[in-house]
DNA sequence: TCCGATACGTCAACCAGACTGCCGTAACCG
DNA sequence: CGGTTACGGCAGTCTGGTTGACGTATCGGA
C-alpha cells in the first residue's frame, strides 16, 4: 500500500494531482459507459427492449450453448432477473434454449438466427462508437486502454477474459488449418 | 467508413480479428464498469443509498456551486429523477443549496462538510480498485485508456472534460503561486 | 412596466429491472 | 435411495428512471 504515491507532505501538489487522475478515470468511466451503452438504445427500443435484454443478447452470441448458471454468474443477476429477460427473448424467437446432452438438467442457450441479427444490428451501432475511437487513439493507446480496463475489473471477470480469449485463439487456428 | 479495415476479402482473418477485438471492449467495458461502481456500493448500501446519491455526490464535489440545470445535463436524467436523489441528500445534510447572487433563480449545489467526507469515503474505495490498476498498468497505459475514453464519449462529455481541465490546471497555478 | 422565457420545485402515475423468499420438478451422483 | 444441483415460477418489494402538468420566483427585453 506505502509503496507508491508517497507519504504526501500536506499541501503537496503530487497528490492533488495524483487523486485528480483518479477522479476524472471517474468521469471517464461514466461518460464513456453512458455513451457506448446509449448507441444501442435506439434499436432497443423500436422493439421494447432494455439493456437488460441487449445484454443476455450479447453474451449467449459470445458464448454460444451457455448454461443458464454461467450466464448468471457473468451478468451478476438474480435468476428471477434473468428469467423475465430471457423469457421475452425466447418468447420471441431470439433466444433457442436447448436441453443439454451431457448433463439433461441444463438448458443451454444460443442465439437463432434471428437473434444473430439483432445481435449484429445492436453491436454494429457500439462498432462504430468503439471503432472511431480506436482509430483515433491509436493502437499503443488501445493496447493500454485493454490494460487498465483488465485492472479495473475483477479476478473473476479477467478469468472469464482469459478464457474467452484462448478460446478465440484456439478457433482462429482451426480457421488457419481449415483456410477457405 | 471504407478507409480502415480494408474491404476485407471473404473469410479474411483481419476482419475477424478486428471484431473480435470490438466484442472483446464490449466486455471489458461492462466489467470494468459493474466492478467499478460495484466498489462504493457497501457503504452505499448501509447508509441506504444508491449509486444514483453517488453520482450526484460526485459532481456535485467536482462541481462546487454548480446550478441544478448543469448537474441535469452532466447526469441526462430528468428534474424528477435528480429530484428524489437531491432531497434525500438535503434532508440528511449531505448537500447544501445556496441561493445564487448573480442569478437568484438559481439554487447552487455545493456539498456540507458531511457531504465531503462522505464523498471521500465513497472515492476512496474507488481510489484503492482505479490506483492498482493505473500501478499494474503504467503510466503509458493510462494515458491510452484516457485517450480511448474520450474518444467513447459524446462530444459534449469531451467538452465537459476539457472544461474541468482546464478549471483544474487553473487551480494549480493558483496554488503554485501561493505556496504552502 | 409588463410579459415571455427561464430556473426550480412538486404532484401523480408509470415502468424497467433489480431484489428476496419460497416452492416445485427433473436430473445427476455418491 | 437421498442429497445436491439446474432450472422454472409465483408473489412482493425497491430503486431509479420516465412523462405530463402545474405553480412560483426571477430575469431580461420590448
Amino acid at each position: 500500500m506505502a509503496d507508491a504515491n508517497a507519504p504526501a507532505p500536506p499541501g503537496s501538489t503530487l497528490l492533488c494531482l495524483r487523486e485528480e487522475e483518479i477522479r476524472a478515470a471517474q468521469d471517464l468511466l461514466f461518460f464513456a459507459y453512458r455513451d457506448f451503452t446509449n448507441a444501442a438504445d435506439v434499436i432497443l427500443e423500436e422493439l421494447g427492449m432494455g439493456r437488460a435484454h441487449h445484454r443476455a443478447l450479447h453474451f449467449i452470441g459470445r458464448n454460444p450453448a451457455i448454461p443458464v448458471t454461467e450466464l448468471l454468474a457473468i451478468l451478476r443477476i438474480t435468476k428471477q432477473s434473468l428469467a423475465r429477460v430471457l423469457g421475452a427473448l425466447v418468447e420471441q424467437g431470439y433466444v433457442a434454449q436447448i436441453q443439454g446432452r451431457v448433463d439433461r438438467r441444463q438448458r443451454l442457450l444460443a442465439l437463432t438466427p434471428a437473434g444473430q441479427a439483432l445481435e449484429r444490428r445492436l453491436f454494429e451501432r457500439q462498432r462504430v462508437c468503439l471503432a472511431a475511437a480506436y482509430r483515433d487513439a491509436g493502437a499503443p493507446a488501445v493496447e493500454g486502454f485493454r490494460r487498465v480496463m483488465r485492472g479495473i475489473m475483477d479476478e473473476a471477470a479477467r478469468a472469464y477474459m482469459d478464457r474467452a480469449e484462448q478460446e478465440q485463439i484456439r478457433q482462429d487456428r482451426t480457421q488457419a488449418a481449415r483456410p477457405a
